[in-house]
Parts: C-alpha cells; structure tokens; sequence
DNA sequence: ACATTGACCTGAGAGC
DNA sequence: TGCTCTCAGGTCAATG
C-alpha cells in the first residue's frame, strides 16, 4: 500500500508532529527490520538527538537528524506512523517507538516483516547506492526524462511505471490509475506506446499522484471517476460503459476497463 | 544485460 | 460455525 502519495502523507504528518523535540528513549521490539545497524547501536545514534525535518524519495522516507544523519524509513506493504500522546495507546505491530522529552510517542508500525528501518549519513549517497529512479515530483522529472525511460524499456507499460529504478515511487495501485486515466492496456509494450499516449501517461502520473496526494490517500476522497474506487472485478467502468477486468501482469494483479483500455 | 517469476510475511476475507 | 485457501502489497534473488 505505501506508495509515493502515502509516504509523502506519512512525511507531512511527522512534519508537522514529531520535529524539533529531544528524543528521550527508543525502543526497538523487532530488531530484524534494522538494516546495516543494531537496536543498540541505533539507539545511541538517536537519543538525545532531534529530529530536524522529513522528505522523501519514491517510497523511501528520510529522517533528518540533529546529529547530521538521516533515519531512512521504507513501509513495506503495511507500514505507517503514529504520533500519540498515551504510551499504552500504541497500534499493534509497533516494531520501533520513539519516546520524546515532552511524553509523546512516535511509533512505526509494520504488520508484515516486509520493510526495513536503517541509519545513513548520506541521503543522495543513499538513493543511488539503492539504485533509485528519479521520482516525479521532482525538478528532475521531465518530459524528455520520462521518454528515456520508455525508450530504454522493453517490457509492458506497467512493469516500467512500477520499475523503481526508473521511476521512483510509482507501485501496483497507482501504475493501474495512471494507465485508466490515460487509456492505456497495461499489457502495452513500452515501445509501442505512441507520441500521444506518452503525452497522456506523463500527465497522467502527475495528475493521479497529486490527486492521491490531495485526497490525503483516503479512497473515499478520490473523484468518483478515479479507478481505484472499482477496483473490483466485474465493476461498471466509471468513465465510460465497459467492466473492469482483473488479470496478472508481470506478476501483480492488475485491474483495468476492457472497453476503453483495449490491447492494441 | 535485461525481463519475468517466486519467495518472503501475516491477517483478512472467501469458500467450503 | 470453523477450518483451510487465496490474496494483498514491495523488493530481491533466482530463473528465463
């Protein structure tokens, strides 16, 4: 679930919470979501430390660190953050909780061991070693950039939107959003996309990642027409009068309209 | 060198 | 009702 419009929900919501207080203690209750460090090593890393400020990178969230080092937080499938007053109010699955100074609590909550939690020195040392795409709502992501990376892609549409070593962010639930709005068979091959269909998907993925973004991630709040409100099998189309088909592409269920994303 | 598939993990929901 | 089976999601190792 935590693609990029969640983890940037998640960053605006520890912005604006869990900054600018003395870290007093961290508890760490499943070690092996650490990667590259120990519960007791992180631990001295973060005590006594503050959090100065949040971003993100595709589905990857960093940390800022009064110390000068960055927590990079990933969320996996089931990820998220709490910030609570009430230390016995903690969500289930609470694998790492930061007790601050002024008695509030910041937990990160992982139901599945799918995610992981490290400590590095350098963002951008990071993103690249990681091998990370370029993520769309950054300067960086052009037209011509997204044209590269059709160019360079060889397998369906899908697996180079969800390729997170081109495009950083973009996963199951919104590559089949973007290619609904834009009228694209998921099964298309990169190459065969037209100038017009490039122009559609590149707007397309600003759009939907905006608008998820906006709706704050609450599926109640998208636009009727939005995809991601039938994804069932079976459901009548909402933008025109075609049903929503269910097929697998490269490996992931994939939902789409048999009508007007016809395979070409 | 690239693309695709399967394993990882756990709980919700479906199906019997 | 209660048990078993399938599925969800992201990433990486293994396979094509």
């Amino acid at each position: 679930m935590p693609e990029l419009p969640d983890v940037e929900v998640f960053k605006e919501y520890l912005n604006s919470t869990g900054l600018h207080q003395k870290i007093d203690n961290l508890k760490v209750t499943s070690e092996y979501i650490l990667e590259g460090i120990t519960a007791r090593t992180l631990k001295r890393h973060v005590e006594n430390e503050e959090f100065e400020s949040a971003r993100r990178h595709g589905k990857y969230m960093f940390v800022e660190l009064s110390s000068d080092e960055w927590l990079v937080l990933h969320f996996g499938m089931t990820g998220f953050l709490k910030y609570t007053k009430d230390g016995d109010n903690l969500p289930e699955h609470s694998r790492l909780v930061f007790k601050f100074k002024n008695g509030y609590h910041l937990a990160y909550s992982l139901q599945r061991k799918l995610g992981m939690v490290g400590l590095v020195d350098d963002m951008s040392e990071f993103i690249a070693e990681q091998k990370l795409g370029v993520d769309p709502l950054t300067d960086e992501w052009t037209k011509s950039e997204f044209d590269e990376i059709i160019d360079s892609s060889r397998g369906s549409i899908k697996a180079a939107l969800t390729n997170q070593s081109a495009i950083a962010g973009i996963g199951n639930i919104y590559s089949d959003e973007i290619l609904f709005r834009a009228g694209i068979h998921p099964r298309t091959k990169a190459g065969r996309l037209t100038a017009d269909d490039r122009r559609k998907l590149f707007k397309s993925i600003d759009e939907v990642l905006n608008t998820a973004i906006d709706c704050r991630v609450d599926k109640e709040n998208f636009p009727r027409t939005y995809l991601i409100r039938h994804r069932e099998k079976n459901a009548n189309c909402p933008k025109c009068d075609g049903k929503i088909e269910k097929i697998k592409v490269s490996g992931r269920s994939t939902y789409f309209c048999n009508k007007h994303q016809k395979q070409r």
